[in-house]
RNA sequence: GGCCCUAUCGUCUAAUGGUCAGGACAUUUGCUUUUCAAGCAAGUAAUCCGGGUUCGAUUCCCGGUAGGGUCACCA
């Protein structure tokens, strides 16, 4: 990959609500595309619309971008620049390229002038470096309104104005851009400007096959992170939609996905955003985390009653490990029906779920519970470890079945149909609370 | 509706003017120390349709169809 001088690209995004994977897929794209080359990735907030864009979003904005670990060299907030649109404004108008408009307000109240750009009619065509060359005809496009007044400029000629500015030389985004840029080639134009190299990128799909959109349900970012999502899962899947290194390989590091990426190898056509495969990555990345890192990334969603430093968590971790897809699935797990909160406590349950159910017998039940008892209690509490539980039981469960005496010893100590093995199960309530578990469910069949 | 864009398993995708059209997720089945999950193994599953060009097209061209985007004093 050769590197080009000089590169720098932008994530503008406007601040006015929540954005989803499809917004900060593109931004990936862009910090990939700029980290290749060793060039900038600036963050500019698009806030020319006062009345809708709201701090709360641009704050999340800036959250989002530092959770999924992509850092800006630059920021910018076009609300602080006003005086600049301004003065290219008032060139435009001087040129007679733009012109004050004198309009009938639609509702009453409504503005009775705006200014708009003086349409040359032209016939305008790009190299779009994701989808070869596009041609439009602008003529449909009329007189368009650029600015509502000197202060207060509308969207493209902003974007015209800062891409310029800012120096950026590839403008990666969504393809709901496309038609957007003929109209600012026209502005750049006019105003002598350079223009950048563009990349639309396809826009990410719901399941319906739609526009990802926040109507649509679409989830914000922060929201991945707060359901125990790992940001390098995501980061690794995201980068998967609509790209891929040509060869098999899935699971990315950060310095591959930088080295591999290139534009051209973008997909055309739009890609659904499927959270089975997510999770599938999520797990992959989980599992690779080392027990320290896993239970911080844990911390937040373990009940109060457990806590990540007790040893109870320690025996637990290993098991949990293998269990999750998203940490989210912990607080889950130890839910009251969660498949472990018997290590909490045991539940009522009912008797006859003790009994096997290919060969449910009360009093061989008991029996296989009474030597699984006795069994068990030769075990030191020093070495009450599921190894050594196993081992212990296992000549006994093979000679008897291992159904007829695992079922039942399973059920007792966890009271429940579905649970981790019960060798696990025993290691994790200890000795004392083993054997008293065990006495009951005796109790219970007779 | 005008304009623009797109089209390989259910989903994300690979590949090629000649391949048994490959991989992953999901799904199905089997295995693994009782259950559930995980893991392992195997299986099912795709080139939108119609014309051309060509010895040969999923690949190139045209048309159709379907889907998406966009048509603001939003971005």
């Amino acid at each position: 990959m050769s590197l080009l001088a000089n590169v720098v690209t932008r994530f503008a995004p406007s601040p006015t609500g929540l954005l989803h994977a499809g917004n900060y897929r593109t931004a990936l794209f862009s910090y990939v595309y700029a980290a290749q080359n060793k060039g900038k990735f600036i963050l500019r907030i698009e806030d020319s619309d006062r009345a809708r864009s709201k701090k709360e979003y641009e704050d999340n904005i800036v959250e989002s971008l530092k959770w999924l670990g992509l850092p800006y060299d630059e920021f910018y907030r076009q609300s602080d620049r006003l005086g600049i649109y301004r003065s290219y404004l008032a060139k435009l108008i001087e040129s007679g390229q733009a012109f004050v408009s004198k309009e009938t307000p639609v509702e009453s109240g409504g503005r009775t002038e705006v200014i708009r750009f003086k349409n040359p009619n032209a016939k305008i065509r790009f190299a779009d470096l994701v989808r070869g060359d596009i041609e439009f005809d602008t003529t449909e496009l009329g007189d368009f309104v650029v600015a509502r007044s000197l202060d207060e400029p509308l969207f493209h000629l902003a974007v015209v104005v800062d891409d310029h500015e800012m120096e950026v030389t590839h403008v990666i985004r969504g393809e709901d851009h496309i038609s957007n840029t003929a109209r600012q080639i026209l502005i750049a134009r006019a105003l002598g400007f350079d223009l950048p190299a563009y990349a639309h990128v396809p826009l990410l799909l719901s399941p319906g096959r739609g526009k990802l959109s926040k109507r649509g349900g679409a989830p914000s970012i922060t929201a991945y992170r707060d359901r125990g999502y790992l940001a390098e899962a995501l980061v690794n899947y995201m980068i998967l939609l609509g790209w891929n290194p040509g060869d098999e390989q899935e699971i990315l590091s950060r310095e591959e996905i930088v080295a591999k990426f290139s534009l051209g190898k973008i997909q055309k056509g739009g890609a659904i955003f499927d959270e089975e495969k997510l999770k599938w990555f999520n797990r992959q990345y989980l599992r690779r985390l080392s027990d320290g890192d896993f239970a911080l990334h844990a911390s937040p969603f373990v009940p109060e009653w457990l806590g990540t430093g007790s040893p109870a968590f320690k025996r637990l971790l290993p098991l949990l490990k293998e269990k999750i897809s998203t940490f989210g699935e912990i607080a889950e797990v130890f839910d009251k029906n969660g498949e472990l909160d018997f290590v909490r406590g045991l539940l009522p349950y009912a008797a006859d779920l003790l009994l096997w159910k290919k060969k449910p017998e009360r009093e061989g039940a008991r029996a296989h519970l009474a030597e699984a008892r006795k069994l068990l209690a030769a075990v030191s509490a020093d070495h009450f470890t599921a190894e050594r539980i196993k081992d212990t039981l296992w000549p006994y469960a093979e000679e008897h079945g291992k159904g007829d005496v695992l079922w039942p010893l399973r059920v007792a100590l966890t009271g429940k149909e579905k649970s981790p093995d019960p060798f696990t199960a025993a290691a994790l309530v200890g000795r004392e609370e083993a054997l008293k578990r065990i006495d009951h469910a005796i109790k219970y069949l007779a």
